[in-house]
Order: structure tokens, then sequence, then C-alpha cells
RNA sequence: GGGCGUUUAGCUCAGUUGGUAGAGCGCCAGCCUUACAAGCUGGAUGUCAGAAGUUCAAGUCUUCUAACGCCCACCA
């Protein structure tokens, strides 16, 4: 028996999960079931998670991607695996920095005075209290992951493991030091990758400038076109297309740059596009990507204008310094324009980059960085997609991912900020030699005053690109852990992060480990609003998994949308209000979870709205319990007799085959990453063909039947229940376990089960169902055709307007003696199912009932005085008319020579098989009008 | 500019080798049938975005078009 729990009574008409799942999950942790065990003899399964990062908190994302790992995670476990996952933190750079410097600045402290040491300080004071939220959080979901080997990108392991990557990279001259054009954030006053950089589709508003160079000594000019004039402080040539003979004149002659005075040369360069503007390209090698290149190119002079805010440096002439670089581009404007040399301005909407991250406008900018460089890494990875040993789901992403690999550039890692993993370089202050080292080297200890260490940080992606193994003990080529959960079976993640984080963990676990990080990746669709749109905290249209977890009062769901301050704020207000006006209440993480996982199809993205959570989830969790509830009030009674077990019934059989079919489905359907399609066939197997059709079939056997046929159904009921709950378990596991912990000393007492379970939690130690083959195609059919005759049966009580429980005599009139031998033997089934008091197969056609055509028999009900004629008419001859234009299908396909001379035997004969059992069946529903008419 | 995705019932979406269009919600009618009214039973609802093609047969394959969405690269 349990220490504790099952937690909730089931006198208990609805599920309330809060407090139980709360419980539960306290209860797995207490008994270590998620730690992974390196000494097992089972088979490893193992997922390293996304590292979250330390500011963030749960979003749906979030919930959605760890729902899918804990679904593989829990199935593999189930099914006899060692099943790791292993759960941790990313410390997430520049986002924390600037987290922890708001708080700073809430406090009327500048950072930069508080210096390096002090402010590094701050963050990890800052990590330690808030950092664990999102784990938090995702225990709250349910989230199986072990604990125990929790990581942090900054932890001692990993950041020895950040620096040993770093120093190989190096030796093997992958890691190099240069010049570059990067993307700089004046705000955050750092590098950042192109990755990091956004730029809004079809540009934002801006102008396009158009000024004058006079050519020197000349009283000719040429016309530029700028988006940006203040980098023309900064130009150093004039590019015009070598083939455009509107300037082949000018090439070689100067123009005196205005404002400046500098003499630059005009040059010729391929890049230019003759078309655009005037085909007069104004080159600034300092402030520009494409500029730089042509700069380098042609040996130009790279002059840098602006210090690290962006703010105009002593380069510029002495109107402009210090200005900010806007305030610089109004004057720079006027001052061309009070020249003569502004030509016009035109309006255009101009590609503006900003850092993802301040937001700020990013500027281009000639520094020092460290660089990955990545030709020979992105071939390791691209061999390895080559010869299937990444797979990608859905595959489509296959591509993408090796189209970045082909065109990838190299990586600038440097970073200026204090929050990260401090490069391990020394520069030597005189002669600037370069010394890399895992510990200071030692020429560094031997005369530490001549070196300085570098100040930069690495991006924070160089951690992360190593976090499959890192966490796994790396560089430690024998822990443990490595040996065993390397490499992983599965990363899930979102499509985003594609380049970022997979392709690079591709590449560095090739290069560090000789090996794959992972074998199938696994691509989320995004989630979506209930309008389309990608969630995001800046449209305030995030929903919380923990509201939809725990319910919110509407003010808390206004949250997000006041955060954010959208500019259709008052509508989504309205709506909310309108939608929740007495706000939400939580559905629980099992109805999260298993909404997502139903709603999870391979398409790119998935909309979601409160409501959905509860249409499905809760609605389900609801059913379930129910249902379970009912199945083992039947328990109760149960005689503890171990001998004299009733024959199985044909809906006995029937239910374990579909149960066994389910379990097929779903186990394959786990296996491709087919989350929606595994849990809806549970989904409908248990709600359709459980709840709606074998418990209402068996209520009678359990009321009234023999012990010895109670037992045989409490024994199929127990093992459909049982089974059911160890099929939902990977995406429900709360409302799973709490029910097991009820049923499973009900199934024990009574010597109920049909196989070995031996567990008290289903968590750890229940076994994955397994398909036992007792599908049987041909009962399965048979059972249709019950249904198909109870079917017909009720509809024409509810047209004769009679109440269900009043009991009827029905007749079958079949057309084949093999399909009257079908219904007879579900007469037992067909007259509980349809309140019958009696079924009779007839060979004389009854008169005056209410009749049903069905495939192969007529159907009549006995309604007596009840029969109302207007109403078998209308229906009956809706009947013949679905009839009629199925027949004209099937006449219209025979009548066509080329179909029956082309189309495969089967195919032809199938229809002409239809084609006789449709005029059959129109043949009666003529005559049964026939007769209504005469009545 | 390049790539990808979506377009199926009023809404949100399934539809795996081409062979009579499905689910949930919503809607209509009837039921408090002893697990569930957060439920049960029955019912209605579709030029599968448009066009052309391949095929005996197309929601499904090919091409083109349109709308919407995402990603990448960005003409100063």
């Amino acid at each position: 028996m349990k220490e504790c729990g099952p937690f909730l009574s089931l006198d208990a008409k609805h599920y309330e999960p809060q407090e139980i799942e709360k419980k539960i999950y306290e209860m797995w942790e207490k008994r270590g079931v998620f730690v992974g065990d390196n000494t097992s003899k089972k088979k490893p399964y193992s997922i390293v998670i996304p590292p979250p990062n330390v500011t963030g908190r749960l979003h749906m994302g979030h919930a959605l991607n760890n729902s899918i790992q804990d679904v593989l995670i829990r199935y593999k476990r189930m099914d006899g695996y060692d099943a790791l996952w292993v759960p941790g933190t990313d410390h997430a750079g520049i986002s924390t920095q600037s987290v922890v410097k708001k708080h700073l600045d809430a406090e009327g402290i500048n950072y930069r005075d508080l210096g390096r040491e002090k402010m590094i300080e701050r963050i990890w004071e800052w990590k330690e209290k808030y950092g664990n939220q999102i784990l938090r959080q995702l225990r709250r979901l349910g989230a199986s992951c072990d604990w125990s080997r929790t990581r942090f990108t900054m932890d001692e392991g990993l950041s020895h493991a950040v620096k040993v990557a770093f120093a190989r990279l190096y030796e093997k001259g992958l890691v190099y030091r240069g010049k570059y054009i990067v993307n700089w954030c004046p705000i955050d006053r750092t590098a950042l990758s192109n990755d990091e950089v956004h730029t809004k589709e079809g540009g934002e508003p801006g102008h396009l400038w158009h000024f004058r160079y006079p050519i020197t000594d000349s009283e000719e000019h040429v016309i530029i076109a700028t988006t940006r004039p203040e980098t023309m402080l900064g130009d150093s040539a004039v590019a015009v297309n070598p083939k455009d003979e509107r300037y082949t004149n000018l090439i070689g002659k100067t123009v005196t740059l205005p404002l400046v005075g500098r003499k630059i040369p005009i040059i010729a360069d391929d890049y230019v596009d003759a078309s655009f503007g005037t085909g007069c390209l104004k080159v600034t090698p300092a402030h520009d990507l494409n500029d730089f290149q042509i700069g380098l190119r042609h040996d130009l002079d790279q002059i840098n204008i602006m210090n690290e805010d962006a703010s105009i440096n002593d380069e510029a002439p002495e109107e402009f310094r210090g200005l900010d670089r806007f305030e610089a581009r109004d004057k720079i404007v006027s001052a061309m324009d009070a020249l003569g040399l502004l030509e016009k301005i035109e309006d255009r909407m101009t590609p503006v980059g900003r850092s993802e991250r301040s937001k700020a406008i990013i500027e281009y900018r000639l520094s020092d960085q460290w660089f990955v460089k990545m030709r020979p890494l992105a071939d390791l990875a691209l061999k390895a997609s080559e010869e299937g040993r990444i797979e990608i789901s859905p595959h489509r992403w296959d591509r993408v991912y090796r189209d970045w690999l082909e065109n990838t550039r190299d990586w600038c890692i440097s970073r200026q900020i204090w929050w990260g993993h401090r490069i391990p370089a020394w520069y030597h202050k005189e002669t600037g030699e370069i010394a890399v080292g895992i510990d200071t080297p030692s020429q560094v200890l031997e005369n530490p005053d001549a070196w300085e260490q570098e100040t930069d940080v690495l991006d924070t992606w160089f951690s992360s690109a190593l976090w499959p193994y890192s966490t796994l003990g790396w560089p430690e080529m024998d822990a443990a852990d490595l040996n065993r959960y390397y490499p992983t079976n599965l990363l899930s993640t979102a499509k985003d992060i594609i380049y970022l984080w997979v392709a690079r963990m591709a590449m560095t676990g090739l290069f560090h480990m000789d090996d794959v990080p992972f074998h199938h990746v696994y691509f989320h669709p995004t989630i979506c609003d209930e309008d389309g749109e990608t969630m995001s905290k800046s449209k305030g249209n995030g929903i919380d998994p923990l509201h939809v977890i725990d319910g919110a009062t509407t003010e808390e769901l206004e949250g997000p949308i006041n955060e954010a301050r959208p500019h259709n704020m008052e509508t989504m207000l309205k709506r909310l209000h309108k939608m929740f006006p007495d706000g939400f209440k939580g559905v629980g993480a099992d109805a999260l979870r298993f909404s997502l996982l139903t709603l999870n199809s391979e398409a790119q993205q998935v909309q979601i709205s409160l409501k959905r959570f509860e249409e499905i989830g809760k609605r389900f969790t609801d059913k379930l319990w129910n249902a379970s509830r009912f199945v083992m009030q039947n328990f109760e009674e149960v005689p503890p007799t171990s001998e004299g077990l009733a024959d199985a019934q044909i809906e006995d059989e029937w239910i374990l085959g579909r149960l066994d079919r389910c379990t097929a489905q779903l186990r394959e359907a786990l296996d491709t990453y087919r989350f929606n399609v595994g849990f809806e066939a549970v989904y409908h197997f248990f709600w359709d063909d459980v709840c709606d059709w074998y418990l209402e079939l068996t209520k009678e056997r359990l009321k009234t039947g023999s012990k010895n046929d109670i037992r045989r159904v409490q024994m199929t009921l127990g093992e459909v229940l049982s089974s059911v709950l160890r099929l939902l378990h990977p995406a429900m596991p709360f409302i799973t376990e709490e029910l097991w912990g009820h049923l499973l000393p009900k199934l024990s007492a009574g010597e109920l089960m049909s196989e070995e379970i031996s567990s008290d939690t289903l968590c750890a130690q229940a076994p994955f169902p397994v398909d036992h083959g007792r599908f049987n195609e041909e009962l399965d059919t048979h059972f249709e055709t019950y249904r198909d005759v109870v079917r017909s049966l009720r509809n024409m009580r509810v047209g004769a307007n009679l109440s269900p429980k009043l009991e009827l005599e029905a007749f079958i009139f079949p057309m084949e003696e093999e399909i009257g031998k079908t219904i007879v033997s579900g007469e037992k089934i067909i007259s509980r199912a349809s309140g019958l008091k009696s079924l009779t197969l007839v060979s004389e056609k009854p008169e005056k009932m209410s009749v049903t055509v069905i495939p192969g028999a007529e159907i009549y009900l006995n309604v007596a005085e009840h029969l109302d004629v207007e109403a078998e008419l209308s229906r009956n001859e809706k009947a013949l008319e679905k009839l009629d234009k199925r027949l004209a299908q099937i006449e219209s396909k025979l009548h066509n020579e080329k179909f029956t001379s082309r189309a495969p035997e089967q195919v032809v004969q199938a229809e002409k098989d239809a084609l006789t059992e449709v005029q059959r069946q129109k043949e009666k529903v003529l005559h049964a009008l026939e007769e209504l008419r005469a009545l």
C-alpha cells in the first residue's frame, strides 16, 4: 500500500486537480522515481532539457515543449528503459545582466560604478534568489526531470567545460581573434550575433537622403543616397559599378567629402547596383557590413566615428563630437542643406536592425572580437545529417537546417558584458601576444604584471552549444553519465533556435565528442493566440500556463495585456472581460498538457485560447475521473473467488480488441512524434468505446448478472481501466497516478488482474501496455453492424417521440442470411443499447411499423399507435435521396469503360458490389415509402 | 529576393502509400436513463482557396495564381 495517497475521495463528483497535483509531485520526488541510474541494466533513454533562461517565467512554449519531453520520458520509463531527463538553466548573459541592471537602476545604483566584481556578485545573488523560479514551475507542469542532476551553465563543472572547449577550438585554429564589423548594441554596449538582431519585415519608416559630393577640383558632383547621413563622417570612398557607363570617366578621381574635407577616391566595385538610386554608393567601411567588405577589397581606410554608446567621437569634425547619432544626423542634414548639397529627401521604408534584447537600433561597429571558424565544424554536422545520424522531425526542417550549415558564416562569440564565461585569453601588454589556457597559462603566472586577461565574456550560446555533454560530465571522458547517456536520444525544441542552438550543438558535439549529441530532433509547432499571432510578451497575448493550471481572476488574466500595452489593448481587454467575467477556473496541469498534446499536429503553428483548455483537457479529465469512479464503485462488491469465471461475452472481447488496437496506435504515434494522433486515439477509445458502449452495455450485467459473470465484467473493466490509466499517464501523469492509487488495491484484493503488476506508483513501476493482438477484424466489423442497428433504432424512437425508457419490440428482415446471423449474434447487445423488449428475426415484413433500411437488412420498430407517418415519410425520403446520390456516383463510374478496364479488379468489384447493395436498399426504401403512403 | 507553411462544416483543426469527406466546440430536437447535465441520445451543416494538368479515379500527386503566416538574406 502507498504511504500516501490517493488523495481525493472517489465520492467527489468532480475532479479537483490543484491540491492533488502538488501532493502527488511531492510523493514522486520523495521516492526518487525520476532519478536516472547509471548502473542500471536497463537500456538508457535520455533527453537533456533545453535550458530555460534563469530570468525566465514559464510560458506556453515551455509548457508544450516540456509536456512533449515528459511524455516521451514517462513512456520510456514505463516501457522498461532507464529514462533520464536532465534539467537545468541557462545563465542568459545579456538578458540576466539587464534584469539585474534594472533592479539596480531602481535602487539608484549605476552598475558601472559598482564595478565588474561587485556586479557579478549581485547577479549571483539575484540568481540564487529568483533563478530557480522556472524550475519550480516545471514541477507544477509535472515534468519528471532528475532534479538531482540539475545543472546551470555557469556552475563549476560547466564553466570548466566551456574553458576546455574554447581552448581546444583555439588549439585547432577554430577560434580566432580578428577585427571585424559586428552588430553593435549601443545600449548594452556589446557585440551581437546576427541571430540576436531582428529586422522588421518591410522595414521601418525612414528617409533616403540624397547628397551631392563635389568632385575634387571640378564644378561637378556625384549624388549619393543614404539612410544614415551621420555615417558620412566616416566615408572613405564613393563606389560605382564598373559597368556603369555614366561614371567610367570618374573612376580614379576623388571627391571632397563635405563637412569633413577629406579627399576620398571614386572606385569601381561589382557590389554596387547601378539601377539603385543614382548608382553611386558612399562607402563607410567602419559602419556598414557591405562597405566593410568593399573596404577590404580596395584597401580603404576604416574610419570609426562613433563611441561605444553610438555618440560621435573625435574622428569627426569638432561640431559633431559628442552628439548622439540621431542628433548628429539632424545636424548633418541641415549643414548639408545649408551648403546647398542636399539634393532631396525621400520617404522610404528602410530595413532597421534592432537588438532583440534592448530593442535599440543597432550600429555596425569595427572592433576586435573572437570568432569561431564555422566551415570545418559545419561540415561535420552536415556529414552527420547526410548519414542519417541525426534525424529531424517533422522532416521538412531537415533542409532548413542543412541550408544554414551550408551557408553559415563565422560566429562572433565575444560579448562586452560581465555576466558570463570570461574568455580564457590573456594579452601581453607590450607585445600583444595572446595566451589561451584552461588554467592561467604559465607565462602569465610567471609575469602577471605584463599580462591582462580578456574582459569580454562568451556568447551565451557558446556554453549552450556544449549542453548535451557538459551536463553529463564532459570533459571527464570516463564520466559514468557521459558514457551511458551520450548521445542522447532526443532533442525537442522550438524551430526558431535551429541555428542558434541545434546546429551548434551538433557541430561542437561532433568536434568534442566525435559523436552526435542526439539521434533525433523534434521541432514542435509555434504556439499562437486565437487570432493566429505568435504569443509574445510585447503583444500581451500570452496565456500563462500557471493561470491555466491554477486559475486566475479576471484582473490576473489582464496582467500580460496591461504590461505590454499593445495598440489593440482595448479590444483585447473587452474580449477578455466578455469571455471570462468571473476569471478562469484552473483546470490543472493534466488538462493543460493533454490539450496541448492533442492540438500538437505536424503543422507549423497551433492556435490556442483559454477556452480550449476547458473544452479539451478539462472535459476529458472529468470524464476519466467519473468513469473510473463508476468502474471502481462496481469493484466494491467483488466476490474474491478465483474460480468459475464466466465466459467472455462479445462485448468483452470487442473492448479488449479495441484496447489492443488503441495501444498499438498510441505506441506507433509516440514513436513517430505524432502526439495528437496518439492521444486522440486514446481519447476516442476511452470516451466512445469504453464509456459510451462498453460501460453502458455492461451495466445490466453488473446489476443482475451471475457472480461469475460480474467477475468477468470486472476483470475486463479492470484491465481496460488499468491500461487506459497507463496509456494516458505520459500525457496526464497526475490524475492517472491518483486513480491508480484507488484502483490498484481493488484489483489486487479481488484478484482481478489479468497480468502481473506489482507496483505502488504508476509513474515508476507500472509497465506501459503492450498490444496482445486481440483485435479481431471480423468481430469488430460485426460490432459496427450492431452499432448501425442501434443507431437506427434510436433514431426511429426519437422520430416517434418515445421515451427512452419504454421497452419496444424490434424486428429484423434481412436481405441475406449472413446479415441476419450477424445481427442475431448481437441480439443482447442491440437490445440493451436500444431499450428493446425483443429483437426478432422475421421472414415476413411486419406491418405498420417504423422502418429503416440499413445495408443488408430492414429494421422494424414497433412503435404501435405512435407511428408518425409524416415523420416516417420524411426520414425515408431523405434516406432515398442519399441512396440516389450514391447510386449516381457508382453508376457513373461503372458506365465509364475506362474505369472498368483500367482500375484494379478489386476496386471494380467493390463498386459492383456496392451497386447491388445500394440498389437493393433503394428498392426496399421505395417499397416502404409506398406502404407508408398507403396508410 | 530565397525558403517553408497554411487555406477542409459557423469556429478551432484532423485527414499516413490516390478509391463514397472526419473530430471537438457551437447550433437544432429530446432526455436530471443511479459515473459524469462539466453528462446522454438523435439530427443538420462542406463547389476540401482558385485554375490547369497527370490518372479509370485527386482533399491527397504536378504546375500556376491568390490570401494569410513564419524563417533567412537585405538596395545604400
